[in-house]
DNA sequence: GTCCAGGTGGTCA
DNA sequence: TGACCACATGGA
């Protein structure tokens, strides 16, 4: 399968997922449920899953081809002119459609964490509890665990995962999701819904919600503020004692639509400068 | 050693 | 509500 307008390693470095394979430049093991695809950029914004691996899934879906990227960056850079050269350096990052259990594990470790910490404790936990997708020549993927899986690991081992003081808040919530275990229904709750519910989620606070509903439950109204934001905030209006709450204010004065992608292109950018 | 990271929960006014 | 603080821990 071609995608057009992609660019894998800018969405491997856009800090929503934490898993893919790097095979090398260009060429990933992309994993995705009890699946995984190998896929290769093979021009500067044009990429092909070449191979599968074990059980198939809808790979458009996750990589999101029914937005029409091209048409949303175009009005992007209309309705945000100020943006235009973040728009350009994030051309080709996509908002991924990722399984839910795992977005909302992984966003959990996220809170105040760094990408790289939060790679390191997410793929232990899948070697150690992880089904095998793909290994070939020492490089291995394993699949996210199980919830069921998930709802056995205890507050002492997720700390030896790096999870530090979020450990309880991990036991917690797999407890909660295990019992609950409609997570798919979620898809069909209006976006106040989704929220309030994630938010119920020991771990998972405003931020973290947002995250999840960005880039599992396909929500572009949702725009997390993290601290990258914070600062591209502060900075592109000269606002740099703003509280917390007048950032957030001042965001929802500027972005009307596409506010998930337009963050993620803004965190993409004000993360590299 | 110091600062920081895709923040949250608890507490108090 | 909104402001403030403690929190684990490795990366830079």
């Amino acid at each position: 399968m071609k995608l057009k307008y992609i660019h894998l390693d800018k969405i491997n470095d856009s800090g929503q997922t934490f898993r893919w394979l790097k095979l090398a430049q260009g060429h990933y093991v992309v994993p995705y449920n009890l699946g995984a695809c190998e896929i290769i950029q093979t021009s500067e914004y044009e990429a092909e899953i070449v191979q599968e691996y074990g059980i198939s899934q809808d790979w458009k879906h996750y990589f999101d081809e029914y937005r029409n990227y091209s048409k949303i960056d175009e009005e992007i850079l209309n309705l945000y002119p100020q943006y235009k050269e973040a728009t350009n350096f994030s051309k080709g990052i996509r908002i991924l459609n990722q399984e839910a259990v795992e977005t909302i594990f992984t966003f959990i470790f996220s809170a105040n964490n760094n990408i790289k910490r939060i790679m390191n404790s997410v793929n232990s936990i899948c070697l150690e509890y992880g089904e095998i997708l793909y290994s070939k020549d020492d490089k291995t993927l394993y699949s996210f665990p199980s919830i069921e899986k998930m709802a056995k690991i205890t507050e002492d081992e997720f700390t030896k995962f790096g999870a530090g003081y979020r450990a309880k808040y991990l036991v917690s919530t797999a407890n909660t999701l295990l019992q609950s275990n409609d997570f798919k229904n979620w898809y069909n709750l209006s976006d106040e819904q989704l929220l309030k519910t994630l938010e119920s989620l020991m771990g998972v606070g405003p931020k973290v919600a947002r995250c999840i509903g960005l880039f599992s439950y396909s929500r572009e109204s949702m725009f997390p503020v993290d601290t990258w934001i914070k600062k591209a905030i502060r900075n592109e209006y000269n606002m740099p004692e703003a509280s917390d709450k007048q950032i957030t204010d001042k965001i929802n004065s500027i972005f009307t639509k596409h506010r998930g992608i337009i963050q993620q292109y803004i965190f993409y950018y004000y993360r590299f400068l």
